[in-house]
This record gives C-alpha cells, structure tokens and sequence, in this order.
DNA sequence: CAATCGTTTTACGAGGGCGTGACGACGCAC
DNA sequence: GTGCGTCGTCACGCCCTCGTAAAACGATTG
C-alpha cells in the first residue's frame, strides 16, 4: 500500500539522507549505490518511483532510465542532476524522465515533486479507479457503485470504506469460491503486510452489517472454517 | 492516423508534462525549446496543429505563430499564456492563433480544447467560442452563473473566486462520482503545482459556506474519507 | 505606500478508519 | 461431553485524514 521508491545515488550521505526524508514522509524507500545494481534491483522488485542520479561511475543515470524506459516500464522517474549538467537531453522523448530537480535542492521541494509527480502520473484520468476495474458490480441481491463508494442491499444504501470495496471486490471476482484468509490479506492489504488475523475478521464483520439481512447469521458471505470467507452466488433463502 | 502536434515550450517540465499527456491520449508529440528550433522543426515536418508558449527567450510564441502564418500554414495553434499576459493580441487575425490556455492548466482542460479545436478546423471556418464551458451549471439546488461568476443557492447568491467555479465545474462534469484528491488537484490547479494537500480543503470549506444550508453538515459535497469528494447529485434532506 | 482580495500556508483540533487484544462462542475431532 | 483451535464481537487507542480559523503571502489597485 505504501508508495514504493528506489533511490539511485553513489554518494552515502545524500543517499541515506534521502531516504530518511522519505521515510519520515510515509513512503517506503530502497536504494542503489550504482546503475548496474540499480537495474537489478529494479527487475527484482515493483517501484512506484525512481530517483535517479545523473553523475554516477559505471552506468549513468541516463542510462538507467532508457533502459528501464526499453523494459517497458512506464514507472515515474525523477532525476537529480547537478547544476549545469545539461537537462535538456534528460529531459525529452528520448530518456523519458518525468521530472528533474538540480542539486542541492532542498527537502522541501523535493517532497513537493515526488507528491506532484504521483498526483500526475495516477490521476490525469478522471476517476478513482484503477484500470479495468468495473464501476458497478453486482453482487447477487449487493449493487456495488465503486465510483460513489456505496452499497445498495435490501432497499438500504451504505458507503464503503475504500477497504470494504476492495474486499469486495475480491470476492466478486471469484464468487463462490473459498479465499483462504492469506490470500484475502495478501490482496487487499499488500503481501508485505503482517496483521494480526483478527483485523481480517474485523472489515468482514463490518461488511456483513452492511450487506447482510441479518449480520448474525450470514448468508452471503459465509465462513469456511479453518480456510477463510467465501461469496455465496447463489443465496438460498 | 495519428495527429501530429509540435510543443513549443522553453521549460522542461511543461514540456515533458505535455508530451506525456498528449501521448497518452493517442497523439504523436515533437518537442521545441525555442522559437527558432520550432520554426526550423516545423518547416521540415508536417503538423497537425501547434501548441506554443507565448513567452520564450529569443523569438517569442507571438513571433512564431505570424512567421508560420506567413509562411502560407493554416495549421491549428493554440497559445499557450501565463496568467496576466496581454491575450488580446495573442487572438484575432493578425496573429492567427486558434485557441489560448492559460498557465497553469489542468490536463482535461488542455485535451478538451486540442480536442475541440481538430473538431472546429475540420469543419470549415474557426470560432473561437468556449464550446466546453457552459455559461450556467445548474448542480441540485445550486445554480452556477460562471458569467459573472456567481451562485445562487438556498435563496442567497455569493460570489464565486476562479477556483471556486473552476471546482464547481469539475463537480458538474461528474456529479455524483467520488473524485479524488489527486484528480482535483491536477485539474483544477494544473500538474506542475507543488501545493500542499491542505489547500484544498481550504477551498471545499469555502464553498460549502457558500452552497451548503448548514455547512457543518454538508449535504451536497460530502467527503469520502480516503479518497475525496464527492457531489451529491440528489440529496436527500 | 496602504488597502484589498484571492490564495496558500500553518497550526491545532476533531473525527474516522483501522489494527489490536480480551474474551466468549462456536465448530470440529475424539 | 471434553478439549482445542478458530472465529465473532466488543472496546479501546493509535494514527492518518480532514475541518477550520488565523496568519502570511502575492498580486492588483487606488
């Protein structure tokens, strides 16, 4: 769930220094000394940004970023360059960084462009959604609106919690079928997540008061004991 | 076949911002830094329409958009303006551009006008009305003259600021739907502002003083925590 | 220069979502 | 029935998000 950042610096202290500021900001940071490592570990894990040092031994930063850029990966990429190496080729089709901040900058503008730069690259499309997800599910008697983040069930409508909506749509995508709790945590909460099991219970306890006819005997989504939850299609009463 | 548009631009950011934004929208971008570049990249290529910064250094967008007049081109240009420059003479014949946006502009509002300036060029002769932008909203019990920049709700009219009506606007675009901070932020204020998350909520509190019956209460921008707001298309009270 | 207005930032408080522990109820195996 | 592990529920508290007032800022105007 946290944003995922790798940072890209041979110097030490501007590294670390790096990443305690964006740590202490909520963001989850990993770093590189070089660009060889850096690509390696880039192909290793998922990032939700780069920053990337242009001056470094070995590989260049521009380097980096065409390569990571032929890969595919369209993920943001912020570079920090000295003053007066020239942006102009960091800039453009060419490299495809989506921002430069020149050195030293100061903590707050970088900050500042790490917000703007996700703010750009996840919402210049309209909605909340992400892609492919579906604006309305239906649930057997449950109309789920994602984009108004509300349930309609049994003549009442409630509003979800973005947590709820995940959940269900978890089990709207294999309805019937049941999602052993692991795999309910690990899609909803992010595999990197170690809750305690009772939270799990806690957000199906809340759905069931929303979506239920009677919470306290389940009949849509009923527990598999020793496994998990499971979506009932196809309610019997 | 794709349309061709050249940026003319001197900051990076914008720059890179726009070819990003147009790309992603099934464009084909090519990029100038200066006036002299653009006309030099213009002349060997074929354009669909232009976008051009009014301020360079060298020669200024005015210069270009008479020089590629002149030069027999009926090519498309909308101007590209910092808030507060003299529009009067970026439009009209003389010059010859199409359109104009204003800095900072959010990427819906620029698309909507490259957009609706290929559907103006096909067609025969060029207006240069806002088709986009309606005069007067009507939002449930709020009517929205954007003319004078006023809102009539619940018996008074108050006064709207710019972004104010341009908030208003975005509601009216998609009412009902849950519009997350990031998207009102990228539209509203445009990509490249670096502002914190505060700010808007300052300008959601002002409007609630001047929509809501009881804005302690609201029941027509509600907030959905987590993810923003949300206009309520039909309220219930 | 002072005044005004729109806007942004700061600071602080309130509220909600969410995670956690306690404890009792329940299901299952024997 | 007994025992054990699993699940439901309640209550509490943390922490992030949001609301709001007030001050700071900046541009415009007289």
């Amino acid at each position: 769930m946290k944003k995922k950042i790798l940072v890209v610096e041979d110097d030490e202290n501007i590294r670390t220094g790096l990443v305690d500021v964006l740590e202490s900001e909520g963001y989850e940071a990993e770093t590189a000394s070089d660009g060889i490592i850096a690509l390696k570990v880039f192909e290793r894990d998922q990032f939700d940004m780069v920053l990337l040092d242009l001056m470094m031994p070995g590989k260049s930063g521009y380097d980096v970023a065409r390569e990571i850029r032929a890969s595919g990966s369209r993920v943001p990429i912020i570079m920090l360059t000295a003053k007066g190496e020239e942006i102009d080729k960091v800039l453009g089709l060419e490299l495809g960084a989506d921002d430069y901040v020149t050195k030293p900058f100061g903590v707050r503008e970088l900050l500042a462009r790490v917000a703007a730069l996700f703010r750009r690259s996840q919402a210049t499309d309209a909605s909340v959604l992400e892609e492919d997800e579906p604006a309305a599910l239906q649930l057997g008697p449950v109309e789920v609106d994602a984009l108004r983040y509300e349930a309609r069930a049994h003549g009442t409508t409630h509003s979800l919690t973005p947590r709820e909506l995940k959940l269900l749509r978890l089990f709207h995508a294999r309805p019937d079928e049941a999602l052993s709790r692991d795999f309910l945590l690990n899609e909803a909460w992010g595999v990197d997540y170690f809750g305690t099991t009772r939270t799990l219970d806690q957000h199906i306890a809340q759905l069931r008061k929303k979506v239920e006819q009677d919470p306290a005997k389940p009949s849509l989504i009923v527990t598999v004991h020793g496994v998990g939850y499971r979506w009932l299609a196809s309610p019997t009463d």
